[in-house]
DNA sequence: CCGTACGTTCGGTATATCCTGAATATCCAG
DNA sequence: CTGGATATTCAGGATATACCGAACGTACGG
């Protein structure tokens, strides 16, 4: 791997590891496939970021997965060989979609819950009692226009901030 | 804690968790504050969730700075008492602001610098020169528009994908 | 100027995560 | 079927992270 290359792995790596969306290690594959006007092997993408074979497998799975990284078919190889995706823009849809929206749908789904074993606990000072309903309403709120938001993002539709606002004001 | 509080403590910390924003254990003090009508100290929190002070104390300083949680003085008491913030567009914004934002940064300052050693190590081929050529450039511009739209977004105006998509496409 | 009630820092330890090499499973050519 | 080449799984070791209790620093009340 020549300079150019180790660095532009090593900085995409360092900006994905704390980036909390795929790990340093993945940001690295990504960067290397990225680069190379070839389609690379297992044992290839091992070699250069000097990893075990098996370590290489297991990380690369996430990144298909996050639709970063593709498995082509190289004729005349028994080999799978991976290309780095260029579409940025469906893997960024892609991770609003599932990540985001998977802290969204529990948070929700644990304010329901709340509510329902809240009102089963009626030993509960009034004024207390309405103070953690009003907590809850606003969460429920703000998380319900949030996952709108994200389904308007993921269709291609314009998110305004101001809608987040107003709504989610009290 | 009662029932109630200990579900919605740990919905929130199962849902922080896994989003890679905040911790686990961030969630639940943050769930703990959130339903608690009373500013609490550390030694309460600490109790509540069965941490140690110590480790809450640094814990919370992570919350304090992401906008999650204020510090506020109670009166008549010298421990340091916190509440949890209700206004979760600013927080979003401070979170798109600052961590998405640094690693765009740092992927355009190393497709910058990956340029330039390029641009010094000569002894390339040229079809692959400028193959890399192309892809620093693809991916410069696919982050620049993201981080004018980051912008926009922090600044209230909307935001639309198609505004990505299209100048992201090649 | 003490003494006390705090918050924070620090060294050590438990726990989780990453990574590896060997073992296993899978696929295909002959 | 068999053999070899390949990917995947697994158990263990290495490395990082989370957490605790004690020591330290700090500010306030007397």
């Amino acid at each position: 791997m020549d300079r150019m290359t180790a660095i532009f792995v090593d900085g995409v790596g360092a900006g994905a590891g704390p980036s909390g969306l795929v790990s340093q290690l993945q940001g690295r594959i990504f960067g290397l496939l990225y680069l190379n006007p070839a389609p690379m092997s297992l044992d290839d993408i091992a070699a250069q970021l000097q990893q075990s074979k098996s370590n290489i497998s297991t990380t690369i799975r996430g990144l298909v997965e996050w639709h970063l990284v593709r498995r082509v078919d190289v004729p005349g190889s028994r080999k799978d060989h991976y290309e780095a995706a260029t579409d940025f823009w469906r893997v960024m849809q892609e991770i609003f979609e599932r990540r985001f929206r998977w802290m969204v749908r529990q948070v929700m789904a644990t304010v329901d819950e709340t509510r329902n074993v809240a009102r089963s606990e009626g030993k509960r000072p009034k004024s207390e009692a309405a103070f953690v309903d009003a907590r809850l309403d606003h969460m429920n709120q703000f998380f319900t226009t949030l996952d709108a938001g994200i389904s308007a993002f993921a269709n291609g539709q314009p998110v305004t901030p101001e809608s987040f606002q107003q709504k989610a004001a009290r």
